[in-house]
DNA sequence: TTATGTGAACATCTTCACAGCG
DNA sequence: CGCTGTGAAGATGTTCACATAA
């Protein structure tokens, strides 16, 4: 699968200026359709990160923010971050930095979440009740609107507020709440299959919890989160770590035994999926 | 893209060294340290699911694949995935195959999986009950030897076996454990603390959960895995396809009804993070 | 003078296409 | 021949560094 055929375009970005930036060598074709809305894929993941600091900010009651600073509390680098943001157009003032609410109100036009996507949740074990109590996304704009498992006991009981409904009536459900987003939690095995119907019933926008690689048609976006690989990828800087460093050393490393962490109390957002409060 | 394996890394990403030869073009320079570690980043993740591929068909006996196979059922094309392969060692054999075994083996050893790292989850929460759970992730390895949360009700409270420990006494536990990855599962506001925490207690490598952008010693690995992040990325492409394509049929799109799916059966890998047993 | 916005250099990742081993 | 392994071409993504606007 790996993608439908488009995707990124090419990153010419807003057309406005010159139309042909060098037209020579013969080599470089200019491009099939040139569509204006080519942010770069790693970009728009990074926007959503600068929309949850730039929110914190904003409770904070900071309405101007540098390059630099958000660059820090996002933990990217400046120059990178500007041209994330010159991607959806110019919104700063030299010599001053950006507006913290005309940013917000920008990226959430770009992302999209000026409107609502319904969510399903499939699969209501422990992680599929931490999402149905996640309770329309952090930074809203994400109801949960349907549950669906197929336990007979679950059938009807309301998990979050939102009763359990079984999987047979995923088309039907789905449509009639007009689901734009299927959240997958089941186990490996019936995933494929579940998602197969979410697929039937017109979903297209798919979050996979599973550990397995769906296969979908092209037109449908698939985003994994997938726990053991994110491990394996931890156990390998692990294992990289001590073969490259035949340090035993167990007292602390070098420099100041707290970490240092710039500005570690802009973020805002709170509780991830859970229901302890954290309060140091 | 369509379920990309990568994930926006943290921090400022450590520049992974090019290594190789690439003599050739007079202007590349030789590079300074030039360590033979060199997998680049995003091969590292693919490993991971070529892995859990691989599993599924030493279970169901199959012995031999080809790269072709092996990237159908991985969702990669076959090209990238020999690159892959290639990082590792050339354990194929030209005009038949790999031998499943085989790449499972250096797989694993690639990653690190021969060892294993002991988990410590903060945050008992419903996520943090789904990881307590999840009980030795899947393709084992990575056993959860310690749970941490600050609510006194849930002190010594067995989760998952484990009996719950007040944050306060991650020092002392993580070490005694010598646990060697966090996953942090608390609500956004505390998390850059206990973040802190595991760090001075010696852990290197962090699973975040939580919405917040952790500020971490260089030395130490953050993969996060964000929820709202990943919701807002979907929720743009379901805004861009919205506008691209002026349609607004509801019926049913062209192709069969059933999307396509060459392998769906390969995988195994169960439970993701429930107790649902989905069984179509 | 400060900090944005961006062309261009650089670095990383992906795909092609084919040499060459079995 | 078939399929792996890989140099080299092509994309994408990141960083530099500076012209430019307020």
């Amino acid at each position: 699968m790996t993608a439908h055929g488009d995707d990124v375009r090419d990153g010419d970005a807003h057309a406005g200026t010159a139309a042909d930036p060098q037209s020579s060598d013969g080599v470089s074709i200019p491009e099939p359709q040139d569509r204006a809305r080519a942010i770069p894929e790693a970009a728009v993941a990074r926007l959503a990160v600068y929309l949850r600091v730039l929110s914190g900010l904003d409770e904070r009651e900071v309405h101007t923010v540098s390059s630099e600073e958000l660059a820090v509390a996002a933990g990217v680098n400046s120059a990178k971050l500007r041209k994330d943001l010159s991607y959806i157009g110019s919104y700063g003032t030299r010599g001053v930095g950006y507006e913290v609410a005309v940013l917000i109100g920008q990226i959430e036009r770009t992302l999209g979440l000026t409107q609502q996507n319904r969510v399903a949740v499939i699969g209501i074990g422990n992680l599929g009740h931490a999402l149905a109590n996640y309770g329309g996304f952090p930074s809203r704009g994400f109801p949960v609107t349907a549950l669906f498992d197929l336990d007979p006991d679950l059938m009807g009981v309301p998990v979050g507020g939102i009763p359990v409904d079984h999987i047979d009536d995923i088309p039907r459900v789905c449509a009639e709440r007009d689901v734009t987003i299927g959240a997958i939690a089941t186990p490996a095995k019936g995933a494929q299959e579940v998602c197969d119907r979410l697929v039937r019933a017109g979903v297209r926008c798919i979050l996979n919890f599973a550990p397995v690689v769906l296969q979908v048609p092209e037109e449908v976006e698939v985003r994994k989160v997938d726990l053991a690989v994110e491990m394996q990828i931890l156990s390998f800087h692990v294992a990289r770590r001590s073969q490259e460093a035949p340090e035993s050393t167990d007292s602390e490393d070098t420099g100041a035994g707290a970490p240092q962490s710039e500005n570690r109390d802009v973020n805002t957002g709170d509780n991830p999926v859970d229901g302890m409060v954290v309060r140091p």
